[in-house]
DNA sequence: CGGTCATTCCTTACAATGTAAGAGTCGCGG
DNA sequence: CCGCGACTCTTACATTGTAAGGAATGACCG
């Protein structure tokens, strides 16, 4: 378990990513498009309830449901914000990318 | 297996780049020394040689021994050097996350 | 009212990736 | 000869990624 060596997955940072850009209107279907957008490859739904659990159990995110009321139809919302924990990782994540590919941007740009 | 969707997972994407740089220099430790440098975290010499292994499986990385005579001892370094595929795949994860991280730069520029 | 729909959620099981622990090879210095 | 340092590789298991499928809730229409 080693709970210190826990670290941010490929797609956990793309999730996260989306969340802290759509602010208040962060939840599952948003976060799936905003990924597809970005990425041009769409992810399925059940693969985003579980990374989102697992990233709220972790600490990076915290949920909470809509009123019901308020919804056209289905379960209430379950909207997610990144916590402080999150972005955290989420910079040094960052940091060491930009590291990384610093002075490769000659071969890294797109064709 | 569904070949078409392979993808470069957070610690395979790390030694791409970090080959990518080295350049000629590119082997074991010295990979694991440069991703050391950049994240500040360090990994294991088994996670590299699986992790490489898998990426040469895979068409992101190609490999040749070196003459063991021009070694010093031990068995002979393993040079890598990644392919247009591998350089392709870098590329696109690498527009993705640029993408994702722009009008967030105030909330990820680090403290 | 009852049926169909779209939207949302969640569970489960398995595949792919990440990681640590430990062992094998070779040449050198003592 | 023996231990040491610099490499490599194997194995086994933990974590993360993903697809498939099911179920709740309310709108709309006949």
């Amino acid at each position: 378990m080693t709970a210190s060596s826990v670290r941010l997955g490929h797609f956990e940072q793309l999730v996260l990513l989306a969340v802290l850009r759509l602010g208040d209107a962060a939840y599952a279907s948003a976060i799936l498009d905003e990924i597809d957008h970005a990425t041009g490859k769409t992810a399925s739904a059940g693969s985003m309830y579980v990374t989102l659990d697992r990233l709220e159990e972790k600490g990076f995110l915290r949920s909470r449901l809509a009123d019901s009321t308020s919804e056209r139809g289905g379960r209430p919302r379950r909207y997610v914000t990144v916590t402080a924990y999150g972005l955290r990782e989420l910079r040094s994540s960052r940091a060491a990318l930009l590291k990384l590919w610093r002075g490769l941007e000659g071969v890294l740009e797109n064709s």
